[in-house]
DNA sequence: TAAATAGTGTCTTTAAGACATTATCGC
DNA sequence: GCGATAATGTCTTAAAGACACTATTTA
């Protein structure tokens, strides 16, 4: 990090203003059973040689979430996705070349969604990191505990399984995600209960075994908060 | 706001670079029953004669919260309060000066913080607010959202009771807060159980009626987060 | 029939909602 | 005793955890 170029900035007030604002996208996808996170290598200092999200500089006109939609795009080449806000990270020391705040946005795709031979980005397990740029660490473990914490009060990954799907697939879905294993029984009267699945009369044959019924998303669209939260010993009146 | 100055930022490597960065407290407290949420009246262009936020800019060197403690104390008197990162609001047409966007700060406290004969910054009911400048209407939404959504799964509220407190006291807070209103029995069972509170010994005695069994919090900071949220059919192994 | 996978039944525990009842004070 | 406030008891419902069992396929 000694040849890193630093940027200052000051407005037309003669006050100092951040030498930029970034927006990093966090895009998760299960893959092969482990939740993976969606990262670009730098090629340039500062950090050269590290990975790091797949974000950048907003422009003057956009929307924080166009730009982390943009910087996605660009850089590995996915197209649109549902982003939601996860935090931004301000520390005045966070970028050496000088005070460039970063609003992140957390997002849950198929792993599909990335050709790997059209672009530089790749999927890691989140529990095998590589050496990481800025504080993409803390966001990506922060982007992890929002998912996981949220997995069960959105449906969002429901729309990540196939039009039609079993409960095993489903399940194997979720323990992906959220990295622990579910009960069968209570797994399906839970995702049952919760409306956003709905049996249809086809069965699906494996290789092996008895054949699995097809479940299909109930229409709605995609969304990071669905069910409202419990009150307790609220009166009616 | 046709007086408004606007305000532009290129920084040293040419780039147009934000105009500012702004923090914004969103504080709320109980009063009389009510939700409340803490403004300050604009005196200046733009929105001049409307209430915000008691927010404003960050120097190069700070963190955004510090930010939002620091415009906190300078605008209104009150002093280091727990901030939790609310949301940060950064369309380009979010202030009429420039590219200026905002990062939220929620905080709950008491009501009687606020020295009114010393400040010109006062309390509104959250269902009774005054013309508002910026998005500061959608900031105050969302900061009931997450405050409401948040109580039950936080200790916030009972730090803001007196070191020994009834249950009545108690329950008039989370409704106050909440909006809705608790069943006794049941309100007792759960904050109860939720082990954030003990009962004490003691009793207070009010002006008519049996004397009310004294509740202390149970120590520990507070915090925005305790309880963890429920997982279904989790296998052990 | 065995192995593999899918699906069902049900007992238990925990939390929450509803509401009736009892307790203790001042007057 | 009466009004007021506080506290308790308990029946019911809903959701979740645990785990045994049945069903349907291929080889």
């Amino acid at each position: 990090m000694s040849d890193v170029t630093s940027i200052t900035a000051v407005n037309s007030g003669g006050y100092p203003a951040p030498a930029g604002l970034t927006a990093d996208p966090v895009v998760f996808a299960p893959r092969a059973g482990e939740l993976c996170v969606l990262l670009v290598p730098r090629r340039e200092p500062p950090y050269e040689g590290t990975w790091a999200l797949p974000g950048g500089f907003m422009n003057p006109q956009e929307e924080p979430e166009e730009t982390a939609q943009r910087k996605l795009t660009e850089k590995t080449g996915i197209g649109s996705l549902y982003l939601e806000q996860l935090a931004t990270y301000g520390s005045p020391r966070r970028d050496p070349r000088g005070w460039i705040p970063s609003v992140a946005y957390l997002a849950l795709t198929h792993a599909a969604v990335l050709r790997e031979n059209e672009t530089e980005a790749r999927w890691f397990a989140v529990d095998e990191l590589p050496a990481l740029a800025f504080d993409h660490p803390r966001i990506i473990a922060d982007g992890i505990d929002r998912l996981r914490g949220k997995l069960w009060y959105s449906n969002i990954a429901v729309t990540l399984l196939p039009e039609r799907f079993t409960l095993a697939e489903a399940r194997r879905l979720y323990e992906a995600i959220s990295g622990v294993r579910y009960e069968v029984s209570n797994f399906r009267r839970t995702l049952e209960q919760s409306e956003i699945v709905r049996s249809t009369e086809e069965v699906q044959q494996g290789p092996t075994g008895r054949p699995a019924r097809l479940y299909e998303f109930v229409e709605g669209s995609p969304s990071w908060s669905t069910r409202r939260s419990r009150i307790p010993g609220t009166l009616r009146e």
